[in-house]
DNA sequence: ATAGGGTTAG
């Protein structure tokens, strides 16, 4: 494999692709890669896996269809290569359905060598090579050498064909190449191809995984026939864009036209719905895969692991998990990042060595999702013993991610000095994650010189995250520095930058109510400030001193106040107390960080109350039962 | 003969 990515590094290096231009290109080509090494008949006997092929297998005369069938039927490379071998000296290569599907055949044997190299010496090439070869090509993964395949097509004065653009169009959705999709589609509809509904699906698969969900909805729209591929692929391109209310819309509508969605289809529900974060959508998708009866193959498990964590319940995500009789690594990383989101850190390590007495060996998102949970979880000695063994132990390079996780881990713990060195130290690029996250530690414990010089970097980086600059601003706030908050907002202005504002969301009775802040929209807002109200008195007997550095700094105490228990989170968390009276657990999902005031606020809130609070912000979960806090983000 | 949709982090 390793050969294949220096070959399409080789021929890039060309400034045209004599690759596919007669004899000087197989010399290139036998230079840095070996000639397949075909059997002699006289090994033949001694190849264990050849010998297993019936007799009959190999003596076929010059009929093409005896050849096609003996080639489908053999079962690995080396029997493919030897009725190749066969068939060479027969002549028989020369036709063009023979040459095309020994094309095909070999490479959904991934053996490009093979098929780069039979290709080449093809005299005659029909639409169908081409495809074969452009397939082949993005389906193992060659995207380089796909695209310059393609534009050879077009070069050598072929047009692509409602055959070859969708295996070219998924090559740009996989590498998000936008640009090279656009341009694609414009050079389609120049030729003036009438898209069926495959090249379509594929276009708007490419637009909404790319993020242009409207050039993919206008596709959509346009479209005669929708069916249910085309569906699932709008589904999970909303899901994608970060619309997942959207698939979910579309998935009714498409149930109500009668369509049943199959194993795929479900599967990209599950992924929306765990990006919409709802419990109720949860169950009802649950109750859906168990009343059709849907097997629990490893996709399907993982995805329905990943989407109880995200919608706030690790506990039945591990009953996925316990259910499912396969599992690989993306199955135990997601089940170790679902304990990882949830703060409990020991499970997560447990887990892991359990995945490792399975056999199963650690990716890369493995150890993000394990250094996170320490993260989560204050686990800071065993994070960094993580950190040092995983590329010793486990060959796994730490990358940008990894380091963010560890800046998190010491910062959160106040080793802010180490945390600053491990950065300055680290062999990978930098990017505005790892900045931000020694931002967020600063923001906790209060380093405003300190987070002077990450937010100096991170802004030079042009940052066009919002978010980022209001970090810094209420640092600054927080210590009292309103000039130089006035500053940031000021370049925010100049960056042409917009203040997100942070909205709550609560979900009652399978109804989302939405708050922002100082919010006084919802029909039941008098109640809910009175109960604010009620709540606060008993807080601060209990002992809770509102935080009130970060408010605004040229108003009264009292005013202090009445924004200080306006935060979108207080009033969903208010709301919930009344709208639940009998419940026990009481749900909310921020869209920003939850500030260390509101932690404490819910802390005393569920003691006072007796009731669970679970707050989500981000994909970070923190549970609140009785006083206590499961996860341990602001000690 | 050749073509489309699914799982883990950030």
């Amino acid at each position: 494999m390793l050969k294949l990515k220096n070959q399409a590094t080789l021929f890039s290096n060309h400034e045209k692709l004599r690759f596919f231009s007669a004899s000087t290109a197989s010399a290139a080509i036998s230079d840095t890669i070996p000639q397949p090494q075909f059997p002699q008949q006289s090994t033949l006997d001694s190849n264990a896996q050849i010998k297993n092929m019936p007799s009959t297998h190999l003596s076929f005369s010059l009929d093409p269809d005896l050849f096609i069938s003996t080639l489908f039927k053999c079962k690995n490379i080396f029997q493919i290569q030897q009725v190749h071998c066969q068939v060479n000296t027969t002549g028989i290569t020369s036709d063009l359905v023979v040459a095309n599907k020994l094309l095909y055949i070999y490479a959904r044997h991934k053996d490009l060598v093979s098929t780069y190299l039979l290709f080449d010496k093809m005299e005659e090439r029909d639409p169908v090579s081409w495809t074969v070869m452009i397939d082949g090509l993005a389906k193992n993964g060659d995207y380089k050498l796909c695209f310059e395949t393609f534009r050879e097509l077009i070069r050598c004065g072929s047009k692509p064909d409602n055959y070859s653009l969708p295996s070219v169009i998924r090559a740009c959705r996989d590498t998000m190449g936008l640009i090279m999709g656009r341009s694609i589609h414009c050079v389609a509809l120049k030729n003036g191809l009438d898209f069926d509904h495959f090249v379509c699906s594929t276009l708007l698969d490419m637009y909404a995984k790319c993020g242009i969900i409207d050039n993919a909805k206008q596709l959509f729209d346009k479209m005669p026939k929708k069916d249910l591929v085309t569906r699932t692929v709008m589904i999970g391109g909303y899901a994608e864009c970060g619309k997942p209310n959207e698939s979910w819309v579309l998935f009714d509508q498409m149930r109500k036209e009668g369509f049943v969605p199959d194993k795929v289809a479900m599967v990209t529900i599950v992924n929306a719905c765990a990006r919409l974060g709802a419990t109720n959508k949860a169950r009802l998708v649950h109750d859906y895969i168990c009343a059709k009866r849907y097997s629990l193959d490893v996709v399907l498990g993982t995805a329905m692991i990943d989407m109880y964590a995200k919608c706030g319940s690790v506990d039945s995500a591990r009953e996925i998990f316990d259910r499912m009789e396969q599992k690989n690594v993306i199955s135990w990383s997601a089940m170790i990042g679902a304990y990882g989101c949830h703060g409990q850190g020991r499970e997560a390590l447990d887990l892991f060595h359990m995945m490792l007495s399975s056999g199963i060996r650690p990716n890369q998102i493995t150890f993000v999702s394990l250094l996170y949970a320490c993260s989560h979880a204050g686990l800071v000695d065993e994070g960094l013993q993580l950190f040092s063994l995983m590329s010793v132990n486990y060959g796994v390079r730490p990358n940008v991610k990894h380091y963010t996780c560890m800046v998190d881990l010491l910062g959160r713990a106040g080793r802010l000095d180490e945390a600053l060195r491990l950065i300055e130290n680290m062999k990978v690029e930098k990017d505005e994650g790892v900045w931000c996250a020694l931002l967020g530690a600063c923001r906790i414990h209060k380093k405003v010189d300190l987070a002077e010089k990450a937010a100096k970097l991170l802004l030079a980086l042009q940052t066009q995250n919002p978010g980022h600059y209001i970090l810094l601003s209420n640092i600054y706030a927080n210590a009292g520095r309103w000039k130089d908050v006035a500053k940031i907002r000021d370049l925010m202005t100049r960056r042409r930058l917009k203040k997100v504002p942070g909205y709550t969301w609560i979900e009652v009775d399978s109804i989302i109510y939405q708050f922002g802040a100082g919010d006084s929209s919802h029909p039941r807002s008098k109640e809910i400030y009175e109960m604010l109200k009620s709540l606060s008195q008993k807080l601060e007997s209990a002992g809770y001193v509102p935080d009130t550095n970060s408010v605004l700094h040229d108003v009264d105490e009292e005013v202090k106040l009445g924004i200080l228990y306006a935060h979108s989170e207080k009033l969903a968390i208010a709301f919930g107390l009344i709208a639940t009276p009998e419940g026990t657990a009481i749900g909310i999902t921020k869209n920003l960080r939850v500030c260390g005031d509101c932690h404490t606020f819910c802390k005393l809130v569920s003691a006072i109350t007796h009731r669970d609070i679970i707050v989500r912000d981000a994909n970070r979960f923190h549970h609140f039962k009785e006083g206590t806090c499961s996860c341990r983000d602001y000690w």
